[in-house]
DNA sequence: ATACATATAATGTTGAAACATGTATTTGTT
DNA sequence: AACAAATACATGTTTCAACATTATATGTAT
């Protein structure tokens, strides 16, 4: 189905506005579908953010400021997150030697373990996205790169 | 600056993988600037998608189910979100007379002139898309969609 | 006509997000 | 050395989202 049908709305007023409603549509639609692959792991799209960071860290420790930098979503709380993920065992958190105002964090064998267990669904789920080509989908990164930069520097 | 530095992150282990995480980030960056408009109305953009949906429809009134279908988060509890914009007098609702079980809703004439002042701040915003050309807009829209599709049928 | 399933919306509850504030530590300046 | 400013994280509070449940109305089959 188009965005036309998907939300039953006939027109746009342009080409930028139908493409800002399709991408948001689009995003929550992909979140909503993989949240139900992290539900059965019980975390959640969040969680599973960190834990991805933290093992691209592995086995070396990152601080928490740059686990928000690297998070897909700029405005969450991750030290709440933390506390999260803590609680479960996933990880593990223990003040930086040089500089203790900073936390230094690292993912568990669990939580490696859980990622281990996890990656096949996402990544099945990730490789069924037939309907376009790998071109197409990086046509699809490099126009939203586009679209991001023109709008940094106002 | 491309997806990679924005999240920092190097490598991707396909071209769909790096296109999701592009597409939730660049959706999330579009929200957080329009919260930054919306903010000043004192409207959440959750609010400002159903008073669209409602002005689309004047003077006729809609049911709420009919609203949450055409809503961009489609897990949208449309009842509460009702309930606010009911409080700032944005709304009315009343019982359907056809069906009772249904509730119609309307903007109202403060509703329609607050988008009235709200819209030229959001077009201002749409336009300024200036990274992208138009035809690129669309294309985006169509590789969506398409990408949708292929996942609908599963 | 009755029983049962379905549709529609509201509500209750729990947990998370949003936003501001607080606290400790470090860095920079004079 | 003393102080101000910046940084890093945690916490408090209020609002909102997520999910299940309830209440009522409608449709359908017997």
């Amino acid at each position: 189905m188009s965005i036309e049908t998907d939300i039953k709305q006939k027109k746009f007023r342009s080409p930028y506005q139908r493409m800002g409603l399709n991408l948001v549509y689009t995003s929550n639609w992909i979140q909503y579908q993989q949240m139900e692959i992290f539900r059965e792991f019980d975390i959640t799209s969040q969680q599973y953010n960190v834990l991805r960071i933290l093992r691209g860290q592995h086995p070396n420790p990152i601080k928490v400021s740059d686990i928000a930098d690297r998070m897909l979503d700029k405005n969450s709380n991750t030290s709440r997150l933390i506390d999260k993920l803590l609680l479960k065992k996933l990880v593990d958190r223990k003040s930086c030697p040089n500089d203790r105002r900073a936390v230094d964090v690292i993912i568990t064998e669990e939580g490696l373990a859980l990622l281990k267990d996890l990656d096949p669904e996402v990544e099945k789920w990730e490789d069924n996205m037939v309907g376009i080509t790998p071109e197409e989908a990086d046509l699809i990164s490099s126009l939203l790169d586009k679209l991001r930069n023109s709008k940094n520097n106002n």
